[in-house]
DNA sequence: TCCTTTCTCGAAACCAGTTTCGAAGCTTTG
DNA sequence: CAAAGCTTCGAAACTGGTTTCGAGAAAGGA
């Protein structure tokens, strides 16, 4: 029974060592009434008050968030579930996301609870544990796939979450997304107003729904105009700088190979250049390179890569936003943001070399 | 009152709905016998052990975190602050550590908090904060400075911690680092053998302790092998790319610039590498650059980033296992662990355009 | 002055678990 | 057959807070 203790000024220099019970008996009150007192109610006197305050501000009281939070029935806490990683992660995405989405949570008295997801097991495991032993009120989940086994389990639980980027059931979940089919429009629509007629498209798989969208933006410029949709100039990647060089071979080796490459993200563009410049394509001479992720480093080498570049802080925030509104009301409807990306030219880029741009003129 | 509540078979689809006072009633047992049962006390007779479980299985009964960590007196979360991110991250460390980390406790039941730090306040707040608040029950910290405010804090409060990195107070607290001293002798060395005899060095600045061990590694091995300690050949750095290009620039620039340069961090290496492209040096024929970090897209410039590389991995788990000794054991001896860097050639050195290594055969 | 209203706080329930203690009931022993 | 010892479980306290309810005191109105 330390409700009773009022022994002798003893230190109080360690932190969280003074309990709710402890500033009650020390002022004489009972814990609800100092409980009150600290959290705002009316119908506590400001003589009181104040007494409370500055005593829980002389000890060092700051409630026990546990205990708090299980009285109150929510945990505060946004679960993330990092996915596996690639062996040779280039982009530094993961870590700005994960800074500016804590940042943002950190504003609504959340906090950010770190998995890693363990490769042997489902993907979906991770969640369910985090939902049934109740860690968490929600979710952000990045890296979607069309079909995204861990949002049909969320959906399926009714439980929170937001996305970073779109999946076959979008108009059920609240998402965010950057605006890749425009994207690659424009980057397409770029290469095309330099002269290019022969571009090719690296990394349309099917892993991430994302991917597939770049890809369709691709399409859908040349469409408009009326320039030819070559099936080999498409060449599947799995978004690794291994998988460009790859796919640049099996481009350039062509007996018409392009005249410029589109990369679904910069992994994929710097293995691209790689390949390039081991088969004496020079950049962006022979060969326009434009990748995808807005890389730091894309600025360092040689040609600093033109990139299509978006803000990950903004993502963040939007998301949580998301989170937050969903959490507060959750019979909202669905809502999304779409974002867009800017093309930032570095230089990977140019004219080709022999430029005839006939057809375009046709069309236009 | 829902302890009575043994309705007919509803469903219990959605997880975590299920309260071990609903079990007990279920069974017409306490909650206390269940709690028992479960947690394999021996004063449960098999039948009712086996009872409990079944019944625990078939209704997806899992306790609630927040409860039986307040009972227990835990948090089972360990926290990560995160440093303020350089405007330009380059590379993936942040990320890669997270998820090994995230990893590693997983393996000992234990939970990450990320926490974003607020470049507004003062480094030790968001520690402070997680100490007060109780929701962790101890730190892994990295990025260390010599004088680091928030190991200084941590000790004083006597909360448990282990850093990525040494610091002035590193005999009173658990760390884990590379042998980044070690290494730069051994990068020094490759370079000496090649033929170098005027290096530079970019990236010693005050900021973080491993890169003045870096430096001081760099320097050591110029003295065992009788090369002069050149002060002008030695270029602070921020540890950004820009700041390497600046020091390029200052190193390059010089009457008699150095046939190497050798640089805290991948980043700076790149910078360097983009200023000496911009001033006429051919890489590595007139001038090598070795970085560390061992970042991956080091692999895919023109030409490749020769680079000190260690396992990332095994940093998060090692200082997972250091920390929990630590929790399990608080008054057990301080103990740290030092692993190295390997050099990873690729491409960025080679020997100096003129080879004039008459000293050298003096000293050894 | 007495009654009603308002202010202020204590008491107790509650969140969902864990853990200690003691008391039945059964078995073993002398 | 009684005393002693086990086995097994219920009861209750405990973790550290929050929140509801109601009672006593003070203030206001008739």
């Amino acid at each position: 029974m330390n409700e009773v203790k009022i022994g002798p000024e003893e230190e109080w220099g360690k932190s969280g060592e003074v309990r709710i019970s402890d500033l009650a008996a020390e002022l004489g009150l009972t814990k609800g009434t100092v409980s009150r007192a600290l959290n705002g109610y009316e119908d506590i006197s400001k003589k009181t008050r104040k007494r409370v305050m500055e005593a829980a501000t002389k000890r060092g009281y700051v409630p026990t968030t546990q205990a708090r939070r299980l009285a109150m029935g929510l945990t505060e806490t946004i679960g993330l579930v990092l996915p596996p990683m690639p062996s040779q992660p280039v982009n530094t995405f993961v870590s700005e996301f994960i800074n500016s989405v804590s940042a943002a949570l950190h504003l609504h008295g959340y906090d950010l609870l770190v998995h890693s997801a363990n490769s042997e097991e489902s993907e979906v495991e991770p969640y369910r544990r985090l939902v049934q032993s109740r860690k968490v009120d929600g979710f952000i989940i990045f890296r979607t796939n069309e079909k995204d086994p861990r949002v049909n389990y969320l959906l399926n639980e009714g439980f929170p979450f937001v996305t970073h980027g779109r999946t076959a059931r979008m108009a059920e979940h609240d998402w965010f997304d950057i605006d890749g089919e425009k994207a690659f429009r424009d980057a397409t629509s770029h290469l095309i107003k330099l002269g290019h007629q022969r571009i090719g498209f690296v990394g349309g798989g099917r892993e991430f729904f994302s991917a597939q969208l770049r890809l369709k933006g691709f399409r859908t410029m040349l469409e408009e105009c009326c320039l030819e949709n070559v099936p080999s100039l498409e060449q599947p990647g799995d978004l690794t700088g291994q998988g460009g060089e790859i796919a640049a071979q099996n481009l350039l080796k062509q007996t018409r190979p392009p005249t410029a490459i589109l990369c679904a993200n910069d992994a994929t563009a710097l293995g691209v250049m790689k390949a390039a410049r081991e088969l004496g394509f020079n950049i962006p001479e022979e060969l326009s390179v434009i990748g995808y992720d807005g890389i730091a480093l894309g600025a360092y080498i040689d040609p600093p890569l033109t990139t299509l570049t978006f803000s990950i802080e903004e993502s963040g925030k939007e998301m949580v936003n998301l989170l937050m509104r969903r959490l507060k009301s959750p019979d909202l409807p669905v809502i999304s943001k779409l974002a867009s990306a800017i093309l930032k030219l570095r230089g990977s880029e140019g004219p080709p070399s022999s430029i005839q741009n006939k057809n375009m003129e046709n069309c236009l």
